[in-house]
DNA sequence: AAAACCCTTCGCCGCGCGCCGAACTGTCCG
DNA sequence: CGGACAGTTCGGCGCGCGGCGAAGGGTTTT
């Protein structure tokens, strides 16, 4: 019997400071190692000797640039684990209690390379309703290219192995919204466009005015509905 | 931001004796404290500890029948998950090698609840070229009807959520092989014709002769070269 | 009833690892 | 050059956990 090292990847995992510090990197972003170690509520060298481990577990890499270092996950399929992890993860009732009393604040944030939160989850259910993404097999099929040009997405000719556009799983709600390809078009073009920013010092993305208006009108619904919902 | 809790899952899986549970389990049957005990190389005692964990964990699930305590995987989505893991772990070249040499003995195999091994890599190339399966959005797709029968697969007329045919990695090619209900359904048929048999104390699948037949004739291939490829 | 068997609980040992303080290297700035 | 800052290495502390032996329930067999 072969046993793929699981224990390896596992114990890169099995701690909490280490946990915190994935959750952080999942948004995409690369981060000191001082801004992880602020995340996992830990002194520096702690954290140094964590992302050693990580990066020897192939879960993360690291790019040196003058006298700071920038760690970032490995790659998508690393990311991608981690959501199924977290799908089958037991629910933090505490940790999401804090969360619902925290309000807006985390209604958009990134994952990855794709925008998530309650906020994404609402617009995927939209995007379902109306016939412009269809499930099929597990995957998610756009329709209409017209629609999708006003969110940014440019629609390819030839899907190739990898889905174009992937459901991915939100830790907060357990519900499905867009990732892979298509989800990494609309997160890019609402960067450009000015409708989300992203915050400074804390996680998550901040829906600008002009990005309400704008997701009002090509939606045809209100974002207050939508992140109330 | 919310944490999922990685770290519950990462401590269950972070253990070699728990791995080597874990991917025993991964077979899809049930087994009992002393036989994941053996398989870990450990004592009964210590065995009994780690499935309290890991069924505190939710990956493991137990059922007590007479004296004996089964324990199976928590359900799919676990399997699902681990394989995933698998994915991007890193490969074991010691155990490898170990299992090249041990020859045609884990050719075939179960995983969780679909044929896995070098053999079923090969059938599902096989399936690839002729057309029968298509692959597309990262799902597999079956083609014509008549030929599955022969394979004791019966396609659903409504694909619902899940997918029907799932690709799923294999650990020891790192190719892809066929999961999800139409695995499931091959892997049963060959069960209930005799083509294969399970092992009774080794891990594993045994092609039978009839089966070997069936399969030529079927597949209108020699299984002895799907053996050697 | 006694023996055999499966599993679990308890108590203990010893290693491993997360954590920090202190000290060192390397980079940027005045 | 000297100070500030980011990151790492080293040494030591203490908890946590994996491991086993011994003992105790339960169930099946003889």
């Amino acid at each position: 019997m072969i046993t793929p090292r699981f224990d390896i990847l596992g114990q890169a995992i099995s701690d909490a400071s280490r946990t915190q510090m994935l959750c952080e990197l999942m948004e995409g972003r690369a981060y000191t190692n001082k801004e992880l170690a602020a995340a996992a509520g830990v002194t520096p060298q702690t954290a140094s000797a964590h992302l050693r481990l990580l990066q020897d577990a192939g879960l993360v890499v690291a790019q040196k640039r003058g006298r700071c270092v920038y760690h970032r996950l490995a790659g998508p399929e690393v990311a991608h684990a981690l959501e199924q992890l977290a799908a089958i993860a037991p629910a933090d009732s505490l940790h999401r209690a804090q969360q619902r009393k925290a309000g807006g604040l985390a209604q958009l944030r990134s994952c990855y390379d794709h925008l998530a939160g309650p906020l994404a989850v609402a617009m995927t259910r939209v995007f379902l309703d109306r016939g412009m993404l269809v499930e099929e097999q597990g995957a998610f099929r756009a329709e209409p290219a017209g629609e999708w040009l006003k969110l940014g997405v440019v629609l390819p000719e030839k899907t190739g192995r990898q889905p174009f556009a992937r459901p991915c799983l939100d830790w907060t709600e357990r519900k499905l919204h867009v990732a892979g390809p298509m989800g990494r078009q609309i997160l890019d073009h609402a960067l450009a466009s000015g409708w989300v920013k992203r915050h400074r010092h804390k996680r998550g993305l901040l829906l600008t005015a002009p990005g309400r208006v704008a997701l009002e009108q090509i939606l045809d619904v209100r974002c207050g509905a939508l992140a109330a919902a």
